[in-house]
DNA sequence: TCTTAACTTCACAAGATTCTGAAAAAAGCG
DNA sequence: CGCTTTTTTCAGAATCTTGTGAAGTTAAGA
C-alpha cells in the first residue's frame, strides 16, 4: 500500500529489488549491477548515494563502485555530484534507461560485422554464405526498424503519461 | 559422409566460428552453445552431427551434448534423426533461428511480471510506482510492435530472396 | 536377444568471476 | 595547506561455471 511517514516497507522494496534483479541476471546481466539498478528503479527519488546502496544491498563500497561504473558505461544510470557535499548520487532516468535496451545497436552492428566477414571469407555464393547473408539482412532490417519503433513509442508514451 | 566442399578453407571457417561465437558470448550467451551454434551457421548443409561438432571444435561429446540441449531448448537448432543410422543431426533453420531473438517474449513477459508485482506492492501512485509503470508500458508496447515488425521482415525478405 | 554405436548424465578438477578488506586517491571545506 | 569524507583500486578468498572422463542409457542391426 501507499505509505507516507517513515516510508515504504523495506521488505517489499527488497523483494522487488531481488526479484527484478534476478530476471535481469537471467537475461545475461551481472548480479551486482542488476541489484544496484533494481534498487535505483525502486527508489522514490530515482537517485541513491553509494552509501545508501551499500547499506540497502548489504555490500561493500567496492562492490557499489564497480557496479555503478558498469551501469554508467551502459548509460543505464548517470552520476550527479551533489552540490555542497562530497557525495555522488546515481540516477536512473525513468524515461530513458530502457532506450538503452534498443540501443544495443553496438551489439547488432558487431554481429553484422562478424557475419559480413564470414560471408566474405566463405564466399557469398556458398550455401553457408547465403545463409549468413540472410541473417545479416535481418539484422540490418531490424536496425532500421528500431528507430521508427522508438519514435512511435514516444508518441504512445505522451498519450499514456501526458 | 559430409564433405567440406572444394575451396572451403577450414581455417577461414574456424576464424568465423570463433569470432562470431565471441560476439554471442559478449551478448550473454554461454561459450559452448555459442561455438556450436556458430559452427552450424557456417556449415554448408546447415547440419552437423555431434561427432563432427566435437571434432571441429575440439571438445568432448559431453560438451556437445550439453550445448545442443541448450540450443534446442531455445529453439535455435532442431534435432533430426538420420534414417538408417544412430547418428543425430543438428540443424539451424536459416530463415527461422533469428526469430527466436525476437521471441524472447518470455523474457519481456517475465520482466513485465516482476515490474507489475513491484508496482502493486510499492503502490501505483508512489513515485517509484509511476516510474515502474512507465517501464512496464514500454515493455508492453514493444511486445506488441515486435509481431508487426517480424511480419514486415518476412515481406522484406521475400523481396530480397525471392 | 545380444552387440555395439551414439548420445547423455554425473562427479569433479581447472578456470573464471565476483565480492571483500585495506590502502590509496580524489575532492570538498576550513 | 591540511583535515576529513567519499570513492576507487587491487590482491586474494570464496563461490560459480564449465568442460572432461567415465559410467550409464538408448536404440539400430544382426
Amino acid at each position: 500500500m501507499t505509505e507516507s511517514g517513515p516510508g515504504r516497507d523495506p521488505a517489499a522494496v527488497s523483494r522487488f529489488v531481488e526479484g527484478f534483479a534476478a530476471q535481469l541476471v537471467e537475461a545475461g546481466m551481472q548480479r551486482m549491477p542488476a541489484r544496484v539498478f533494481a534498487a535505483l528503479l525502486a527508489s522514490d527519488a530515482g537517485t541513491l548515494t553509494a552509501a545508501e546502496l551499500g547499506d540497502q544491498l548489504k555490500v561493500s563500497p567496492a562492490a557499489v563502485s564497480g557496479a555503478v561504473r558498469y551501469l554508467a558505461q551502459q548509460h543505464m544510470v548517470s552520476r550527479e555530484r551533489e552540490p555542497g557535499s562530497r557525495r555522488e548520487r546515481y540516477r536512473v532516468h525513468s524515461d530513458q534507461w530502457y532506450e538503452t535496451l534498443t540501443n544495443r545497436e553496438s551489439i547488432l552492428k558487431r554481429w553484422a560485422a562478424a557475419l559480413g566477414e564470414g560471408i566474405r571469407s566463405l564466399g557469398p555464393e556458398t550455401p553457408a554464405g547465403r545463409r549468413m547473408a540472410e541473417t545479416l539482412a535481418f539484422f540490418e532490417f531490424i536496425d532500421g526498424e528500431i528507430a521508427a519503433m522508438m519514435e512511435r513509442w514516444r508518441e504512445h508514451r505522451d498519450e499514456l503519461f501526458p
